[in-house]
RNA sequence: GGCGGCGUAGCCAAGUGGCAAGGCGAGGGACUGCAAAUCCCUUAUUCCCCGGUUCGAAUCCGGGCGCCGCCUCCA
């Protein structure tokens, strides 16, 4: 099945073709945990990435580690350490919380400081090519040389300049040039470069990784819609003036993730991060949060919202837990099976439309609510167990509804056996006060009991397997605004799990 | 001010020309000893407002209103 993109550059769906599909996503600045609004393009993107790959196609994804950047730099000096050691803490950091959210590693996680020579190798062509010139030790981009500028962000030179905003510096021709390369200030990190000691600058990094790396075209950049201008924009300038051709065929741009209406921002502290949302809600309620609203829409954050998402995804695990607990043998009517696969039709026809996700798995919703449905009207077993297994075959790219039901372990699930076999014998004895002593406390547990015209049943209760340990009256993540960002040592170890713990 | 986007039920949200998906919540009913789960019914005659195009518009066009993002580091 084919798939259309909304690509920034030309307005409009792009079909994707191709077995091989070249991904550039862009990744952290390493100076801080990451939070939760960072983590929407690494979920999302991860999510298309693994979609592309279940349609049978290769994919090389490729996201970057700014691992030498004025924040670490910064960071560095307040914690008096070099800043490759607060770039080598956050960068482990990263790849835990990515784990955490359930993205997989990307195939390559190039690092700025591996690739400062050939970022030197650039930017000396671009100079030759009359694209960059040298002012102190610093290198700037002449936006002037390269006519479109800005054709990503639909903006026009002559009103960005007339704009009060850009800081004008005197070193540059045009306020709007940007560095290249910044000579190192006393104290700073710095690489030897033919303008004397110094760093290069951000832009940079992501053309010469990505070219080096996937080559070009790319067929597809990614990011958040922040960084349409000037980063995006500017890679496309250097990529372009320096090799005269088509940097990316598709550019993807992620919605911002909101907070009361407003972006969320470590620089206006209404953050909470990553892990500690993960810590509450559980991975898969925070997937679900943000594969049901449309990728390119801005998200408003708030703890309701991750509450119902963690009951949705609470709803389908019933499901498929109580489905494949059903007998196997029997034949699924025709009838049934032609309706989940019009419903799968419905999902992959979503997709295929600029990867709508909130439209799929609400395919995959009805899906459930049919197979509910079905049983209820009598239907065989074997059609729910198929719906079940159908559910969990197409949420899988989405990495969502994968786990298992969790197991009591050691002889606990004898003893619980033992303590349902009483209570039954106390139902026919219409002892109903014990017996339903025994259902609660086994509540309290966490084992619910379930009566069924089979038998009894018998799970670790959702609520249970959503525990978390603290006191009930301990506060949650603090959403609200937040003044310094907490140390990394003082959070909480880390937890995972399918639907948190 | 420029550029981009958004406005669909109590809340979240899909749908971009042909009877308004889905989730969460709420109310009523069935089932149950009671629960739980599930099922059934009810919760948008209508998609921010006003015009227009069309046999037909939430969907296209024009004009408003409101909100947001970018224009500075930013996913």
């Amino acid at each position: 099945m084919g798939l259309r993109l909304y690509s920034t550059l030309s307005r409009r769906l792009e079909e994707l073709a191709g077995d091989t599909v070249r991904m550039y996503v862009c990744g952290p600045t390493v100076y801080d945990l990451i939070h939760i609004g960072n983590a929407r393009p690494f979920i999302v993107f991860d999510a298309l990435r693994r979609y592309l790959e279940s349609q049978g196609r290769e994919v090389i994804y490729v996201q970057n580690i700014t691992d030498i950047e004025d924040k670490i730099i910064r960071k560095a000096q307040e914690e008096g350490v070099p800043a490759g050691e607060i770039a080598a803490r956050y960068t482990e950091e990263y790849f835990r919380d990515l784990e955490r959210l359930g993205v997989n590693r990307p195939t390559h996680s190039p690092k700025a400081t591996e690739y400062v020579p050939q970022m030197i190798e650039l930017i000396e062509k671009l100079i030759e090519k009359g694209h960059a010139y040298v002012a102190d030790g610093d290198v700037y981009f002449s936006v002037a040389s390269f006519p479109e500028y800005g054709k990503l962000s639909g903006k026009v030179l002559e009103e960005l300049e007339a704009g009060a905003r850009i800081a004008v510096d005197e070193r540059k021709r045009d306020p709007l040039d940007f560095a290249l390369w910044k000579a190192a200030k006393p104290g700073e990190p710095k690489w030897p470069s033919p303008w004397g000691g110094g760093r290069p600058g951000w832009h940079t990094e992501c053309v010469v990784m990505s070219m080096d790396i996937l080559g070009v075209p790319l067929d597809i950049h990614a990011g958040g819609n922040d960084l349409i201008f000037p980063h995006h924009e500017n890679e496309i300038a250097q990529a372009e003036a320096l090799t005269g051709e088509t940097f990316a065929r598709i550019w993807l741009h992620n919605g911002m993730l909101t907070v009361r209406g407003e972006k969320m921002a470590k620089s206006t502290g209404n953050f909470a991060y990553a892990r500690e949302v993960v810590a509450e809600y559980g991975t898969e309620a925070v997937r679900y949060f943000y594969l049901t609203r449309a990728y390119r829409k801005p998200l408003d954050f708030s703890d309701e919202a991750l509450r119902e998402a963690k009951r949705a995804v609470e709803g389908v695990y019933d499901f498929l837990w109580t489905a494949e607990g059903l007998p196997e043998e029997g034949e699924v009517p025709e009838g049934f099976s032609a309706g989940l696969s019009a419903l799968q039709e419905r999902f992959h026809a979503r997709l295929s439309e600029d990867f709508d996700t909130a439209g799929a798995i609400g395919a995959l919703q009805e899906m459930v609510g049919a197979a509910h449905r079905f049983r209820q009207g009598g239907g065989d077993p074997v059609g729910v167990r198929a719906a079940a297994a159908l559910v969990r075959k197409l949420a899988e790219p989405l990495g969502l509804f994968q786990a298992e039901r969790p197991r009591a372990e050691g002889r606990t699930e004898e003893l619980i056996g033992l303590l349902i076999e009483l209570r039954t014998e106390l139902r026919k004895q219409k002892n109903f006060a014990l017996a339903d002593r025994i259902r609660d406390r086994l509540a309290e547990l966490g084992v619910e009991l379930r009566d069924t015209p089979e038998g009894t049943v018998w799970s670790l209760t959702r609520r249970a397997i959503a525990r978390r340990p603290r006191g009930p009256g301990a506060p949650g993540p603090r959403f609200g605004r937040r003044q310094a960002p907490r140390s990394c040592s003082a959070l909480p170890p880390s937890s995972s799990g399918p639907i948190g713990r």
